[in-house]
RNA sequence: GGGGGAAUGUCCCGAGCGGCAAAGGGGGCGGACUGUAAAUCCGCUGGCUAAGCCUUCGUAGGUUCGAGUCCUACUUCCCCCA
């Protein structure tokens, strides 16, 4: 839905051409508050796990980009909404986190922030915010006189959100119609306390961001501005940042450098241009030339998103490990030693380790039922030789050279055995 | 408040005359083909000390040789009437 419109200043041009750009409630008018400079936007993020994930990658991306532009990044924790529990996610509302469960994620998750984000006083250096600075100690008597008087039932009946749950006569709790208004809030208070005249979000929000700037139009505040970038999807359809092991997490402590410059490595084709543009900081122009490799060529330009995305999070020399290591496992087949490690104690080594534990052992498989369909199925594989024999035993002799033992499944996951 | 329906393999959807480790999808994993891609085809998709054993159908009881299936109570959700 990206409009026609052609952006004067550095930020929207960016943003358009890079393809964050899916709704705008003014182009025109943002585009000037931009050229004047110093503009301060925010984007909201729930703190429900530890880590945020490649689905959040984007916003943190956008947030990256005004800064750069000159413009002051103000990411959002959470903390308020989160105790409330975001009913959004349709069926079962889910179960409320302890406020030191919410603490503890806040924590862990602005480390990725210090990554993107250059943090100070300065005007165009980034703030982290946290809602549970204004809401948490809401008056709700006060709330409804202050705030709660400008919210226009009528108005919000019309949004698609509401409209749709309505008209399919589905379920909708009070406290989810709510969350828009605490939301709405939030982008008033930010404004007042910030400065703000902007928040990003993905195009779900929508109709959150909106009834914001109509709150702020009610309770005085400037212009506000709404801008969200499209829902993310793989070429083939699927929702980004999913894999079997779980959600692509940014968190080092929770998905390895290797593990995540895989996932990039792994992208379909017809993904690659665009992740290009929305994942990294290369230029356009030489994306352009990524983006024109050919067949098997193209594997290039998967490297080098899997290297600049891995980078991005982990830093240039992690993700240029994890090339390597991949390199000279894929390419040259050969035995590296960065590949992941899993320790196993003398004793089991001496008494002999059955393969199926040993698989389960490295994480490769959840059972040693599961191990032994893929045993079958012909999926596992003990220093390149496919195993056959469920009963194997690992040993001494399985130790090579380097006194290491390599575990594979299927050919991309491997995992190396160590002696502790 | 009255009446009617629903909850199934802990990823999702979804069949299931009292013999059920439980149809079928989707998703996922593995194999073949390729380029660590897509598409396509094939296999697998409760656990274990594995020709056997154990645990699953909202929860708790009951009937029965035997219960996902029948009965009772409870919980949650949905619909209709008030």
């Amino acid at each position: 839905m990206t409009q026609d419109y052609a952006p004067k200043s550095e930020f929207l041009n960016v943003l358009m051409a890079r393809g964050f750009v899916h709704q705008c409630s003014d182009f025109a008018g943002l585009d000037e508050k931009a050229l004047a400079g110093s503009l301060a936007a925010y984007i909201g993020f729930d703190c429900t796990a530890a880590s945020l994930h490649v689905g959040s990658l984007l916003p943190i991306m956008m947030l990256a980009w005004l800064q750069r532009c000159g413009g002051r990044p103000l990411p959002l924790m959470g903390g308020g909404t989160t105790r409330v529990g975001d009913p959004s996610g349709k069926d079962e509302s889910r179960k409320l986190l302890t406020i030191e469960q919410i603490d503890a994620n806040k924590a862990s998750i602005r480390r990725v922030f210090e990554r993107f984000l250059t943090f100070g006083d300065g005007a165009t250096d980034a703030r982290m915010l946290d809602n549970a600075d204004w809401l948490a100690g809401l008056n709700y008597i006060e709330f409804l006189r202050d705030v709660g008087r400008h919210f226009s039932v009528n108005r919000m009946l019309t949004m698609d959100s509401v409209k749709l749950r309505l008209e399919r006569e589905h379920e909708l709790s009070f406290i989810e119609f709510n969350y828009m208004c605490l939301q709405a809030y939030d982008f008033v208070e930010i404004n007042r306390r910030y400065g703000a005249q902007l928040q990003m979000g993905g195009s779900d929000q929508w109709g959150n961001i909106v009834t914001g700037l109509d709150l702020g139009r009610r309770m005085g505040t400037p212009q506000l501005y709404a801008l969200t970038s499209p829902l993310l999807t793989t070429a083939s359809g699927a929702k980004m940042g999913k894999t079997a092991a779980g959600a692509v997490w940014l968190n080092a402590d929770m998905l390895t450098p290797y593990d995540y410059w895989q996932y990039w490595r792994n992208s379909e084709d017809a993904d690659v241009a665009r992740f290009l543009r929305l994942f990294t900081f290369l230029p356009l122009e030489e994306i352009a030339r990524l983006a024109a490799l050919q067949g098997a060529e193209i594997n290039e330009a998967k490297k080098t998103l899997a290297t600049e995305a891995t980078a991005l999070i982990h830093g240039r020399e992690a993700a240029e490990q994890a090339a390597e290591t991949a390199r000279a496992t894929f390419e040259e087949g050969a035995l590296a030693l960065s590949l992941p490690k899993i320790a196993l104690e003398a004793e089991e080594i001496v008494a002999g380790l059955g393969v199926l534990s040993a698989f389960v052992k490295a994480g490769l498989v959840a059972s040693t039922g599961e191990a032994r369909r893929q045993v079958k199925g012909g999926g596992l594989r003990v220093n390149d030789l496919v195993v056959t024999d469920e009963r194997a035993l690992l040993g001494e002799k399985d130790f090579e050279a380097d006194g290491v033992v390599k575990l594979s499944l299927g050919k991309k996951k491997h995992v190396l055995l160590t002696r502790a």
